[in-house]
DNA sequence: CGCCGCATTGACGTTCGTCAAGTCTAGTGG
DNA sequence: CCACTAGACTTGACGAACGTCAATGCGGCG
């Protein structure tokens, strides 16, 4: 159950880019190794922190993928993000010193571990740092709106519309295709993060499907008209095509 | 249209504890007041600031009632949030030093302006300050995680139940009734925020009257029985009582 | 091979949205 | 003091979208 633990370094990662601000000088990017104290082997379907644990660290995806989930007291549960190599996760702990949610390995992963404290007196140092730890947090906040504004005032088609087309393009940021992605969750995951039920994704993406918008193999999707899949997500209640 | 300019001290607001970090030294202090540099007025109906304006500063309501609103592009928008005195606005904006949402005064109202250049100079020196918007920032996130699961999961009983408990309890933190209020925003308001169209907000409302849970006169709410709300909440499709 | 979890599809029901009519209240002006 | 108006709110009838329940299909793995 309990990871390996593996001292690394920042500065000849391949994410620094994606994690960590850019235009540091060599002896700050010295003082930054230092931040990410381990590394974390998560196995899939593990969790990397619970709701109610101690918060310490914020975490840092290396490789894998996870969804972020937060549980009401009667049981039902909602997933708040799904989050891919070189995102951060940990930022609802600061709060209280403990985590509200849930953060659960999709696929075998692994997370740099960096120590809250540390990026705290850093960040007093290496203005730069302090600027990009507020920038992700509001980055974080920014993506929140979003979702609140698809769950709040979008029909189906047009959440799993703006899903499909939110995931791919950090997948194409990544390097990855603009075109073709492997969904790492179930269709139940993709409904409680969308608002829907497993049922009405599947029929969703069925009709997407057959309007000729993507190819669907089980959890392997190919978008075939991009340009569609936008129009439905910023078309409102437009039947007429 | 433009705004009163003074100049103001954080050191004798009564709202300090709600803005600002608990045991400051004296000389912390005097340089926190620094941090304030004007208020502003806005009167109701006006915006604090807009989606696309340059982002400067994080705004405390001094006094008054303000929601926070995204526009899609279709011309949809979304309630993000009501914010109350001593809450904090804008934080939004440092990802990308524009702001993604609009605020707008819901009846006449003061905030203290910040300049964001000023709190990260601060909170370089000042541990407990640099700590204390590391929390506004994630409470702002688990927030906006709890909204989530409201508008991912919940009927619309249970929303407006939870808006409603919601609101009391920040008033009552703020010396208000923890029974009584009054709304600051229409049925319309209240249902972009829930996700739900004012004729649901309505009826809802109606519901609640019938089974004896609050009084309801126009924006004049009385809460008649608060642990009937909460097992509202929380209660999923239990329709046994 | 057979099992298990995930996904799809259909039939049906519920909740909420839509449309429309009507009410209440505050503010205005005679 | 009383019409008059405008905006917010309420209520009803109806329909659409999505949820629920159930049957079936598919693919991977021991």
């Amino acid at each position: 159950m309990n990871p390996i633990s593996i001292k690394v370094a920042c500065s000849n990662c391949n994410l620094r880019e994606l994690c960590m601000p850019l235009g540091l000088s060599e002896s700050e990017m010295v003082q930054i190794d230092d931040v990410v104290a381990t590394r974390r082997k998560i196995a899939r379907g593990e969790h990397l922190f619970r709701h109610g644990d101690k918060f310490n660290a914020l975490y840092a995806i290396r490789t894998g993928f996870f969804k972020t989930r937060i549980s009401a007291e009667d049981g039902r549960d909602q997933v708040t993000g799904f989050q891919m190599a070189g995102e951060i996760m940990g930022l609802d702990g600061i709060v209280s010193d403990h985590h509200t949610c849930d953060a659960v390995a999709l696929e075998d992963a692994e997370v740099c571990v960096m120590p809250f404290d540390r990026i705290e007196e850093l960040s007093r140092e290496i203005t730069s740092l302090q600027r990009h730890v507020h920038k992700i947090m509001s980055r974080e906040i920014v993506r929140e709106n979003g979702v609140m504004l698809l769950l709040g005032s979008m029909r189906a088609e047009e959440r799993l519309a703006a899903f499909l087309l939110n995931l791919v393009q950090r997948l194409h940021t990544r390097g990855f295709s603009q075109t073709e992605l492997v969904l790492r969750m179930t269709r139940e995951e993709i409904g409680s993060y969308l608002g829907l039920k497993l049922e009405t994704v599947s029929r969703t993406f069925s009709k997407f499907v057959d309007d000729g918008l993507v190819e669907v193999k089980q959890r392997h999707v190919r978008i075939l008209n991009a340009d569609g899949l936008k129009r439905i997500v910023n078309s409102q209640n437009c039947h007429s095509d």
